[in-house]
DNA sequence: TCTGGGGTCCTAGGACCC
DNA sequence: TCTGGGGTCCTAGGACCC
């Protein structure tokens, strides 16, 4: 409790001020820096990582007003001497690794949000090592040293605020916003900073003349709500009064995984088309098997030539892991699709796999460990998870105990074909 | 400006169930 | 037979993030 600076305004009604222990840790321009790591001649220059859209830039390039994702011409005209480089995927993702090995020496409650940014919940330290800013600068330190690579901390009370701050830290900085500083740090910053404020909602908010963090909050939450719908109304709120319950949770699961390709503006034939998806299929499914996990759902995504989207979705009855099944459901949204294909042209094709569940029986075991309920398992075929087994122990499933208990079964143990538990009002 | 590749979450309508 | 409320699942689209 000694650490813990009481703060004034912000803290709600019956919540007790704590202290600024989390982190927010983010490599700056992380593809690029990898580049100016590994190539001597690239540093202090101006950098692109991808020709045609800019995956990453250096942050030579962003002063000459360069940004992420965009066009590659557009960026060259702004920083003409910018160096080109092909994107390494293998070299950034062993960066990633050698970053995070170094955030759970740190702490094991260390959330991973993408490949170059995590929270790091320090707050049970600080008797053993120090404070939370003497930990965040000791992790600075220790990622430059060992893997060569800058990173931004911020540093607060709540996930928000510390990923705010390391916004506005970057590059290269250190931010603690303390509990009692948070309104002056974020009340006069704009909308934009908000999680969740992109273009159409920025745009929605300022033909209402709100324009700082400190005009959302005067504008209240039933404004809000009525202007951007319950969810993100309700979420704007909080985030404005300081708000945000969400602790840092290690170790989130993937709720879907997908691959992609561009074709450009050639004609595709449609054998053409069923190969490339073939591939794709392929690598999702070895991706899904190598991360011992199941799907349900085959999600086709397709752009045209006039750049408007669409995508075909078909949910199995049980989740699988098998590349024929999943090629099989593919082939059909394609096949389906084909006349859309003809006529407006395509220029991207990408499949999605949603309903992501780890293996069956370790699910189940969870559910059931969660619920202290009565309950009968139905012995299933096993991890194998044979299509045609699973389907037939489904269908008695619901000659039993009807459609809805293979529908809380789903919820419950996530693969019903595998077992499922009995509810009390079915027995 | 003729546009990457990976994701997350929310909304809304229809089907279906109790 | 008609009507209603409450709930889940599926599908499709959209906004947003890195």
């Amino acid at each position: 409790m000694s650490d813990a600076r009481v703060g004034s305004g912000p803290a709600g009604p019956g919540r007790p001020p704590t202290a600024a222990t989390i982190l927010h840790a983010d490599l700056d321009a992380f593809y690029a820096s990898v580049e100016q790591r590994d190539d001597p001649d690239l540093r202090g220059r101006p950098v692109l990582v991808g020709g045609g859209v800019v995956l990453a830039c250096s942050y030579e390039a962003k002063r000459a007003g360069v940004r992420t994702a965009m066009n590659g011409r557009q960026a060259r005209a702004l920083c003409p001497d910018a160096i080109v480089v092909p994107p390494r995927m293998e070299a950034y993702s062993a960066a990633s690794k050698d970053v995070f090995a170094i955030f759970r020496d740190t702490t094991p409650l260390v959330e991973g949000i993408s490949v170059d940014e995590a929270f790091l919940e320090v707050g049970g330290l600080a008797r053993l090592v120090g404070t939370p800013r003497d930990i965040a600068a000791r992790l600075r330190g220790r990622v430059l040293a060992e893997v060569g690579l800058p990173i931004t901390v911020g540093v607060a009370r709540t996930k928000f605020l510390a990923k705010v701050a390391s916004g506005v830290a970057k590059p290269d900085g250190l931010l603690v916003v303390e509990p009692d500083a948070e309104r002056e740090f974020l009340h006069p910053l704009r909308v934009e900073r908000l999680w969740g404020v992109g273009k159409v909602t920025a745009a929605k908010l300022h033909g209402l003349g709100v324009h700082t963090v400190a005009d959302v909050a005067a504008l209240g939450e039933s404004a809000l709500v009525s202007l951007l719908g319950p969810a993100s109304g309700h979420h704007l709120h909080a985030l404005a009064t300081f708000s945000d319950p969400r602790r840092v949770t290690p170790g989130v699961s993937r709720r879907s995984i997908g691959s992609q390709r561009a074709l450009g503006n050639r004609r595709r034939s449609p054998e053409e088309l069923d190969t490339i998806l073939a591939g794709i299929v392929d690598r999702l499914a070895r991706r899904l098997r190598e991360g011992d996990r199941t799907c349900r759902t085959v999600v086709l995504r397709l752009r045209f030539g006039d750049f408007t989207r669409v995508t075909r979705s078909h949910t199995l009855r049980t989740a699988t892991d098998r590349t024929a099944a999943l090629d099989a459901a593919a082939r059909e949204l394609l096949t389906e699709s084909m006349s859309m294909i003809l006529q407006r042209g395509i220029t991207l094709i990408g499949l999605s796999l949603a309903n992501l569940d780890r293996d069956g029986r370790e699910q189940l075991e969870l559910a059931l460990d969660e619920r202290d309920e009565p309950h009968t398992a139905l012995a299933g075929p096993g991890p194998e998870r044979d299509p045609a087994a699973l389907d037939s122990a489904l269908d008695a499933v619901r000659a039993r105990f009807g459609a809805a208990a293979v529908g809380r079964a789903t919820q419950l143990g996530r693969d019903p074909g595998i077992s499922v538990p009995v509810l009390p009002e079915h027995e």
